[in-house]
DNA sequence: ATATGCATGTCGCAC
DNA sequence: GTGCGACGTGCATAT
């Protein structure tokens, strides 16, 4: 069921508004209006021609006419949600508990309000998260570094937990922490930690290992001084090898079902 | 200049897209969609009915019928648009260098298109950030501490930059981290690593207080390990402070001028 | 251009 | 519920 108003009052707007909060509607509201926004912080924005997007979970954005990010904006968890008209604006209300915030939009002119029943059941699926790299690492763990063999995965250590946990071509430990971008000082720091807890723990040599495309500059310096590495690993080679694994796996698989 | 389409062909979507593009409308689409996507990662998303975003400086977001964030989306800079019907759907494809990415929406059906130059001039303020703490704290040393007598703000150490530095009643140097919001073992271990680099430059007694609204208890015992302190800092009552010092300075300038 | 840290970050996952 | 880290994070700022 779709409503569709062009320049509505704001009496029209505040019916079709209210019955698609009812329902679970996605609404898109294009006007002009003012944003109130109280809780975590404080914000006020004054009028100005926006879209805003009320979607099923109560998820609300308000967006300018550039930018990526939305100027306001409330999660789509315990919200309730309410329009009214005042002096001929409309009034939308959200509030929600956990944290407490509160978001107010008065428009003072409307344009486009759609409200749409819309069905999605489509799968989305994302390559080369860090995820993946871990994965294609234990999988083919020369992706590393020649002869390194995994011990073991998100390993809990004093601090928190290493990435992977393995042994090198020459028997010596190894701690590696793996990111899937070009690594900060943050990174080398969270391996420094680590790479401690391991040292006196386990009392023989161990290497330190920063598993990332690329490191920062300054990153390095700081790398050195702590006696860590830092190994090179591209991230979309690591979502191929994942790729050709899901292959010949699912080949097994039918080769299997089909005896 | 607004143009609305309800169920358009592509053919009609193609053209009316095209000259929003020409002209940096922003442009509103919802409608049954796929959308794939290569860049920093790779993702697809089979058909579904989304809400589709894009704004004047080129700015694209998909978003699906919950939730906060979109499903597909890129950032508006150096952004390039096309439009073009292919088998009844209407496919529209973004690209952009730097980093090198691109993003593909494949319409299968439009339920409605919005084509508008919207005006938009409005101020956006925002109170209670990190940045708002640290003046508040600034300008009213006891917001922290009773006695503390603020030296610099942002002073550059080894490894970075401490937030705010200072001394205390009884003239103990201190260091003080600043957290908006619950600080966890991140903030503590940057915290640990000014104090260190501050304790060997400064040869005398030096405190490390986190300033925070709360701290994680795990990040407790690791502030204790350290001999850190944790003060309570409401960032409510800093923006508060600021406010009223604002107003104090208005009344101030206008008292001025009033000679 | 690169690096660093904040964000009303949001989100998922483990404890 | 809390804590912790990833994110195609985006974004501003300082170097």
């Amino acid at each position: 069921m779709n409503e569709i108003l062009v320049e509505p009052s704001s009496q029209e707007a505040e019916n079709v508004v209210n019955r698609a909060f009812q329902r679970r509607a996605v609404v898109v509201i294009v006007g002009d209006c003012s944003v109130h926004y109280h809780g975590r912080a404080s914000s006020k924005l004054t009028a100005g021609e926006r879209v805003a997007i009320i979607k099923e979970d109560g998820a609300l954005l308000v967006h300018r006419p550039s930018g990526y990010e939305p100027v306001n904006w409330m999660p789509g968890q315990n919200v309730a949600y309410n329009a009214k008209t005042k002096d001929k604006t409309l009034e939308i209300r959200a509030v929600r508990r956990k944290p407490a915030e509160s978001i107010k939009l008065v428009f003072n002119r409307i344009h486009l309000i759609s409200c749409m029943d819309l069905r999605d059941f489509g799968d989305f699926s994302l390559h080369a998260s860090e995820e993946d790299m871990h994965r294609a690492i234990l999988l083919k763990p020369s992706l590393l570094e020649t002869g390194f063999k995994p011990i073991s995965y998100e390993k809990k250590v004093e601090p928190g937990f290493m990435d992977i946990y393995g042994i090198d071509r020459n028997g010596k430990l190894m701690v590696v922490e793996v990111k899937r971008k070009t690594a900060g000082k943050e990174a080398v720091l969270q391996l420094a930690k680590y790479m401690e807890a391991v040292k006196r723990k386990a009392n023989r040599e161990v290497r330190g290992i920063l598993a990332a495309p690329d490191i920062a500059k300054d990153a390095h310096r700081t790398l050195e001084t702590f006696g860590l590495e830092f190994l090179q690993v591209d991230p979309r080679k690591c979502a191929e090898t994942l790729q050709q694994a899901e292959t010949r796996k699912l080949a097994e698989f039918f080769g299997e079902n089909q005896l």
